[in-house]
DNA sequence: GTGTGATCATCG
DNA sequence: CGATGATCACAC
């Protein structure tokens, strides 16, 4: 493991030094990230949800905060730690970013921030049943991605499908089930938060706020079909 | 509230 | 038992 301080590390200055860097953690666990670290580990990711993302943002350099670029701003590069099973198939779906929910007519994929987020991401796997205690949960080998021709066609049908649903006013009906690989799912502090949208006669209304999500089904594959790389 | 990091937990 | 809907923490 490369001797990291606990402080300011910093950002990686390509692809390459970004790859050796999440190479090097692979194998260790999450306590053992930690304690060299000094950070404490929680029981449980319950009150805890973004830990094991933030631990190793910080091994790793990242760099945009909760600015809505992608982590390593500099290289282009997206960050996103997946929690997996012992066969390597993800547990949970993976967030992408926020909907916009007003405001976008004339949006085109080309120009969306799935796109713009998806373009290239490095995926960091992490052992995620909760059967195996945090501290002992360890880092996978990590897979640098972008989107192949099939895979942009399924993301890029699915955000049209979706955002015709925003963009129309139909908001309320939509539900998780609508797309094949991405889907829009509640991303708020509780059903209470609120944001604005339009219905069907372009007035505004009141809902909970969205975010895209990647199914595990399309995640699966990607994650399987890059391992050997 | 919005955006970052996500996972929890209930229900069919 | 998995997917959908709900939720947690933190910065600003």
């Amino acid at each position: 493991m490369i001797n990291f301080s606990t402080m300011s590390i910093s950002q990686p200055a390509n692809e390459r030094e970004l790859l050796l860097r999440a190479q090097s953690l692979a194998g260790f666990s999450l306590g053992e990230l930690a304690g060299h670290a000094n950070k404490i580990i929680p029981n449980n990711l319950n009150r805890s949800k973004g830990w094991i993302g933030k631990l190793i943002e910080m091994y790793l350099g990242a760099s945009a905060g909760n600015k809505p670029e992608p982590d390593f701003t500099a290289i282009g590069v997206e960050l996103k730690t997946i929690p997996i099973d012992n066969y390597g198939r993800p547990l949970q779906t993976t967030f992408v970013c926020v909907a916009q929910l007003t405001g976008n007519s004339g949006i085109t994929w080309e120009a969306s921030y799935v796109r713009y987020k998806l373009t290239r991401v490095l995926w960091i796997p992490v052992e995620g049943q909760r059967e195996i205690p945090l501290s002992q949960r360890r880092i996978g080998n990590p897979i640098l991605w972008s989107p192949d021709a099939t895979e942009l066609l399924q993301l890029k049908s699915d955000w049209e499908e979706l955002m015709d649903l925003i963009v129309l006013g139909k908001v309320t009906s939509i539900t998780a089930s609508y797309g094949e690989v991405l889907q829009l799912r509640p991303k708020a502090a509780n059903n209470l938060a609120v944001t604005t949208a339009i219905d069907d006669l372009g007035k505004i209304i009141n809902t909970i706020p969205l975010g895209f999500y990647l199914k595990k089904t399309f995640t699966s594959k990607l994650l399987s079909s890059n391992f050997f790389i």
